[in-house]
DNA sequence: CTGAAAGCGCTTACAG
DNA sequence: CTGAAAGCGCTTACAG
């Protein structure tokens, strides 16, 4: 419990004013080496730490951060990102103080995903918080923004972009944790159906390799089993309902675990009593209203939550501690795979 | 996006100096009724925050806030207070710029809990995190605090004690929980065991408060099944073993599901593999080093953390707004019911 | 009851 | 290459 050294202490202590501290404090040009090592000593040696309430303080009131949030527009049927607008929002209510300010900007498509992208260059922004939904257009704004030393926080999904900075949750291992779950459910000699609902722009990343982390926990968990794992595709435009051959699985008398790759989870027990289907284990993914309906009424049993707020929340901060104090680290988080079920609902 | 307005404005508009406005934001004595209400009026308009990271500065060097932290002594097989104890030393980081300093007292008995909360008292300190493991000891230091108005928070366990601040799991819902996931997994024909492992101290309240909530979700959630659920309670003093009746249950044919209701949940496995016994789910709780070795051998299903660092992390941060800010809501914390299995046991 | 002023620790623009 | 000074917005001790 030292008590607090400041740049004052060390001015003295070096022999220097609070000025030249300061500049080797933040590695700035235009200190002899002599100097620089002296100061550098002391500072060691006092275990200096910088306030940042003072630092904040002086830098939030002179020079505003501005961060732009390119995100999919909220519509009737999709509500999810209005969750990390407000993770974004709850950012900028604790760094409003320390200068930090958002605008956002929506996209439903490539083209409006180019334009809006463009618009944001054309400001000037100190940070962007974006999702890669689509790759080339994704990976034109990355290019431009590493031009221009603008980093650039990606949410939601990982793609195949060198050195982005991604915080989202691990697809794949999300899938081996719902894998997991369901065969707890269903047990070895379960029958298993992956549910790819598909809407208009193809079967998203995530869910590829949210499949891929499902089978491979089956794979790796109980390695020459052979456990029955059949996948189905659905595009989400037609009315979900089911093929001979799915018919054929559901007849099928074994515990039974469907999978559903992405947040429609909901839609399935609804098809299961219409053809009075029984012994089904649902696994989804978010809490959206109608998701959380089936898990009160126990027709859905784990639900997994990517914590969409935390993102937002998440991307704000660390574009800020990196803007501020060249602290990358924050750049990047991996979220937790968040297992909800109808009893700890209201505490996750 | 309005601009920051200030205690500067805030004078200037309603013709007061900044101090009357000070005044009248931290609601002191000494303002004309008349002045209060139009600098009152002013700040509802303009719509005024305080800038924290400023009057964070000004007060963290001016007044120190001093907590004391009263936990029990880690010992050789007791290492679980470690964990609250670093999620208050990180709190502690974040906040030592603006004063906040944390000094560390140990108990193992009443005695020794008595003993430390007269020395703590005899400091002075503005708060006090504390466990209320001993009923008698516990209520009497509330009351000396509550006589002085110093604030204290409990972790870990929810007891009987009016207008205490708990920051804890909810111990009845996690019992809830423990029951969802080994209905899950046992169905409705298994047999349920719950294993209380019984230390020194007796029964501890949070384990009696997860067994009823296990009770609990059986009997609201499949009500008139009368699903079969025993209880064992076991020292922890003696090897642990099992007698005839216990023996009787575990050579039942049907799947069983065993609900260990503190973190030695470890000791479980071993025991069953001795007398051959399988078909066995296992829930547990916290993320100790023998319980995570389980549940990557596959041995335990799932373990639930009560967040211990968080809880740590939370008191000082809730003690500390409070101290400040007046702020008595970050006092409380209903720690989320976090459910752990092998393959998010990275993330969570 | 109210105001004027000092100062928290840091950063920066300016002067030398 | 280095120093002296101003000022971020708030809080408080002091003066009246």
């Amino acid at each position: 419990m030292e008590e607090p050294v400041g740049i004052k202490q060390i001015a003295q202590m070096a022999n220097v004013s609070i000025g030249t501290v300061d500049r080797v404090l933040h590695r700035r040009e235009g200190v002899s080496r002599h100097t620089r090592e002296r100061v550098e000593a002391v500072i060691r040696k006092t275990g200096y730490k910088k306030n940042t309430a003072a630092s904040r303080l002086r830098l939030g009131a002179h020079k505003k951060i501005r961060i732009a949030v390119l995100i999919p527009e909220v519509t009737n049927n999709w509500g999810y990102w209005e969750l990390p607008k407000c993770g974004v929002e709850k950012a900028v209510e604790d760094l409003h103080d320390l200068g930090v300010r958002v605008s956002y900007y929506y996209f439903s498509d490539p083209v409006s995903f180019t334009k809006k992208s463009e618009q944001i260059l054309g400001k000037e922004f100190d940070g962007i918080v974006t999702a890669p939904f689509f790759a080339e257009e994704s990976k034109a704004l990355l290019e431009n923004c590493s031009d221009r030393n603008t980093p650039v926080v990606l949410l939601d999904t990982r793609v195949a972009l060198e050195g982005a900075n991604f915080i989202c949750q691990d697809a794949h291992r999300a899938g081996m944790v719902a894998g997991r779950l369901l065969y707890g459910l269903a047990g070895e000699n379960g029958l298993y159906i992956v549910v790819n609902l598909v809407n208009a722009g193809g079967l998203h990343e995530n869910n590829r390799q949210r499949e891929q982390g499902f089978r491979a926990f089956f794979d790796t968990d109980l390695p020459g089993k052979n456990v029955e794992i059949h996948t189905v595709d659905y595009p989400l435009d037609r009315p979900f309902d089911i093929s001979p051959e799915i018919g054929k699985w559901l007849k099928d008398k074994r515990a039974k675990g469907v999978f559903v790759t992405n947040s429609r989870a909901y839609v399935i027990p609804g098809i299961l009593r219409k053809y009075h289907v029984d012994n089904v284990h649902i696994v989804g993914f978010d809490l959206n209203r109608e998701n959380l309906e089936c898990l009160r009424n126990r027709d859905i049993f784990f639900l997994i939550n990517q914590k969409p707020e935390e993102q937002g929340y998440l991307a704000v901060r660390g574009l800020f501690r990196y803007l501020t104090e060249k602290d990358a680290s924050g750049l990047q988080a991996d979220i937790p795979v968040e297992i909800v079920v109808r009893e700890n609902l209201f505490t996750v």
